[in-house]
RNA sequence: GGCUGAGUGGCAGAGUGGUUAUGCAGCGGCCUGCAAAGCCGUGGACAUCGGUUCGAUUCCGGUCUCAGCCUCCA
């Protein structure tokens, strides 16, 4: 039985659907005018686990990730570079789904567009207008009047007057009330705009996830998640905008992932302090990567720092280890640990319980693997099966541990797919297979110095081998 | 200042009112020509002060420290 956090409530719940057997989940995505950091891997890893794991109990889930294609930002950074805003915000989806499919983040059901959204947008303010939860002003600017909206704080925990008190004022402020947040902005010239009752202009920030889930999951739906900067005030204005509009409930279960942190402060990119996927990848292979996202709760924060990475590195190689070797087998004879597993993950996804599990279960395939093949086979099949529940084993061990090495003629260098670059790319596998057999040579005649040098010269290349009783292996380290 | 959340062994990170997390690192052993990998064993912890309790790292309260939100942010 599932059991999750609801941030809502502000405890652990008996998850329960509105309508049994099927989920309905919204997660805000990204805003497109920049490539994509660690915290955004990170929302995509962790809600891609809720969907993957939540299928795998059975549900039939609709899972959206929008994606925000118009604002500010996006704006000043299609100016600064001299762009059309589309084709700013096209390159960057572009790079943003190259990230995720690097990362095995399975694409969500939809992806919708907030400028493809339009029509509901107006609808929803026009709505809101008319139920008296929002009010045009003479610039054109359309505001959502906190004031009318009697549950606003419950998601955050915070009161109008707790915030009032903490409130910037801007100058030449022309809402009623500093709290009150744009749903509609009059547009400047030259700016990006679309027609709308109240003049030309572009939609707020918050009012399109409320227009686009909405529409795509209905006025009710089950889960909605984001990062945890988001609960205030972008979540806490979604419920104002969609209950305001509809008169229902808006979501059941808000989830919120924990940041991730270098040196103990928020990664950001206002701070300036983020590493890019794409840095990342340069030096980690993507399941590192997302194993390394998986180590912690997704409510924790979770910080960046090469060791861990490397931490990471070693988990999988013990993994793979374990697999390597193993003939490809049905899933069979691990019951216990698929029911741990199932236990960790349903005790409001806990990811680092289960890759605990994971590590038992590897433990005893290596006890079985020398005395009962086809026992560690089947347990073999089981890790690979749990795994991908994690997005995470799924790979072939040999590949795994040799990368394929490719030679790119227009650069004149070789690439190792799959595999970190730097030491690993001095010797072909060609190279290495001859030393290794130069190496058995010296060993058959007791030539124990000379096999030692070239084990060794390999080891300083970043090869490290290992003799087992069916003859020596070798693994990119 | 207000509102959230957190403080666990060398590092990371779960969990529990009394009993082994787990991984990496360390130590001892097995295996190995020696290694590596693997297996077996092992040391080391619950910020602090009170309270509840037969017993608290785990529940309650105070203190300290840290992070986040209150402004765009995943």
């Amino acid at each position: 039985m599932l059991k999750l956090y609801n941030d809502l409530t502000r405890q652990k719940e008996t998850f329960q659907p509105l309508e049994a057997g099927r989920v309905r989940m919204y997660v805000c995505g990204m805003t497109v005018y920049d490539l994509c950091h660690l915290g955004h891997a990170r929302v995509m890893v962790v809600f891609d686990v809720v969907y993957r794991y939540l299928k795998a109990c059975g549900f039939d889930v609709t899972y959206i990730r929008n994606i925000t294609d118009i604002d500010d930002k996006i704006i000043n950074r299609a100016n600064e570079r001299g762009l059309p805003f589309t084709e700013l915000t096209a390159e960057f989806i572009q790079a943003m789904h190259e990230d995720a499919d690097a990362l095995g983040v399975l694409r969500p059901d939809s992806e919708p567009k907030a400028t493809e959204h339009m029509e509901e947008i107006l609808a929803m303010i026009a709505k809101l207008i008319e139920r008296g939860h929002a009010y045009a002003v003479d610039n054109g600017d359309v505001y959502y009047d906190v004031r009318s909206f009697p549950d606003y704080g419950k998601l955050s925990g915070k009161s109008i007057e707790d915030l009032q008190s903490g409130a910037r004022v801007e100058v030449g402020e022309i809402k009623r009330d500093p709290l009150d947040f744009a749903l509609w902005k009059a547009a400047k010239p030259e700016e990006p705009a679309w027609d709308s009752p109240w003049g030309r202009g572009r939609p707020g920030w918050h009012i399109e996830c409320s227009a686009m889930s909405t529409k795509a999951l209905g006025d009710t739906f089950d889960i909605h998640g984001g990062g945890a900067d988001l609960t205030f005030p972008h979540h806490e204005n979604e419920i104002a905008q969609s209950e305001g509009a509809t008169g229902h409930p808006f979501v059941k279960y808000w989830m919120h992932n924990g940041f991730v942190r270098i040196n103990d402060e928020k990664m950001s990119k206002s701070l300036g302090n983020f590493f890019t996927v794409r840095e990342i990848l340069e030096r980690y292979r993507a399941e590192e990567v997302r194993y390394f996202i998986l180590t912690s709760q997704y409510r924790s924060p979770l910080n960046y720092d090469t060791e861990h990475l490397d931490n990471a590195r070693a988990a999988l190689t013990r993994f793979y280890t374990a697999l390597r070797g193993l003939p490809v087998a049905d899933a069979a004879g691990g019951e216990t640990f698929e029911s741990r597993f199932r236990e960790s993950m349903d005790d409001d996804f806990n990811t680092p319980e289960a890759l605990a599990v994971l590590f038992d279960l590897t433990r005893e395939i290596n006890r079985l693997k020398e005395t009962d093949t086809e026992a560690a086979a089947g347990l073999g099949g089981v890790l690979r099966e749990l795994g991908e529940i994690l997005g995470i084993l799924q790979d072939d061990p040999e590949r795994w541990f040799k990368g394929s090495i490719t030679f790119q003629p227009e650069t004149g260098h070789l690439t190792l797919e799959g595999h970190v670059p730097e030491v690993s790319f001095a010797l072909s596998d060609d190279v290495i297979d001859g030393l290794i057999t130069q190496r058995e040579v010296a060993r058959k005649s007791k030539n124990w110095s000379e096999a030692d040098r070239i084990r060794d010269e390999l080891q300083a290349a970043g090869i490290i081998l290992e003799d087992g009783p069916q003859g020596t292996t070798w693994r990119r380290g």
